[in-house]
DNA sequence: TGATGATAATAAGCATGCTCACGAAAGTTT
DNA sequence: AAACTTTCGTGAGCATGCTTATTATCATCA
């Protein structure tokens, strides 16, 4: 990590600006960023159990039954009991949330729009490619130690 | 936002992979990457206020008050009264926090290496490039208002 | 069948980021 | 000088993400 530009950091703004703007246009529908995407991918999968949802999305299943505490408490989702299974919950969207999905998916393209202004179409072929490169390298650097033994006295 | 393979989605992870494997480096000596940061960006400017350091980091002032008390607790940060201005301190590392910030650079750049592992350094310039149009074109935009007002009522 | 191990959801608690608000001090204007 | 505005640091409280641990249930195998 250094102090000139540096693209760790640049990605990381990035990021951080787009979760800030998307954020701007979904709180005046009453739902966070996160909220948002549990929303749309469950529009996805209804039936779904939480620890699949929370695989779908990459975060932990702690973190996505919080998040569904919420909107369930909003009315955007319901957690039906599983016959098969009493210890899962069957997930879907209440017909509250339903008129909300296309809503969301214009705010996404709105803020991708807004985003990537000045990108030609290749350029941002290029960039997602360039982007799963990267991704697929970390997730395979993240299953390693990455420890330096001999320099942890410091 | 869409579930199928999409920029945004695929910033957003890739930033996060990139803050927690340099998280798993970094934990082995004692500091949060978060921490980390605050160090590096620190050792090039001491004696600077919180509300600068708090800028150059890009984050709010009562996030950085947080992180530098955790670090003053440990022993790695100093606050000292600045005569000329009673309400602002003075920032500096400790002696004992010195020896970290060559081996946190380091840390950096592994991180780096692992992530643009086939890359060429071309590519790597065109990344940044874009990120830089991207970071400049969501700034803009997050000084606007991003309400549509026809729709509030959903 | 009965013990053992895996899995679903959640609890507890921490770290980081935010907004909003406030007190103390400094700067500015009248 | 007195009244204002601004700035610096921080308190309170929320949201999201994590790790670690627990409980209930299911699946499997001796």
């Amino acid at each position: 990590m250094s102090t000139s530009p540096n693209i760790s950091f640049a990605l990381h703004d990035v990021a951080r600006l787009l979760r800030k703007r998307f954020e701007q246009r979904s709180r005046a529908f009453g739902l966070t960023r996160a909220q948002w995407q549990v929303l749309a991918y469950l529009s996805l999968h209804e039936g779904i159990h939480q620890s699949k949802l929370a695989d779908l999305i990459e975060i932990m299943p702690i973190t996505l039954a919080r998040l569904l505490d919420k909107m369930q408490a909003r009315g955007f989702i319901e957690r039906r009991p599983n016959p098969a299974d009493r210890r899962a919950w069957l997930l879907y969207l209440t017909p509250k949330a339903h008129p909300l999905i296309e809503v969301m998916r214009g705010n996404g393209q709105k803020t991708r729009e807004e985003a990537f202004t000045g990108l030609s179409s290749d350029a941002q072929q290029q960039l997602l490619q360039t982007l799963c490169l990267i991704k697929s390298n970390l997730l395979e650097a993240c299953a390693q130690p990455a420890v330096d033994r001999e320099k942890v006295h410091v």
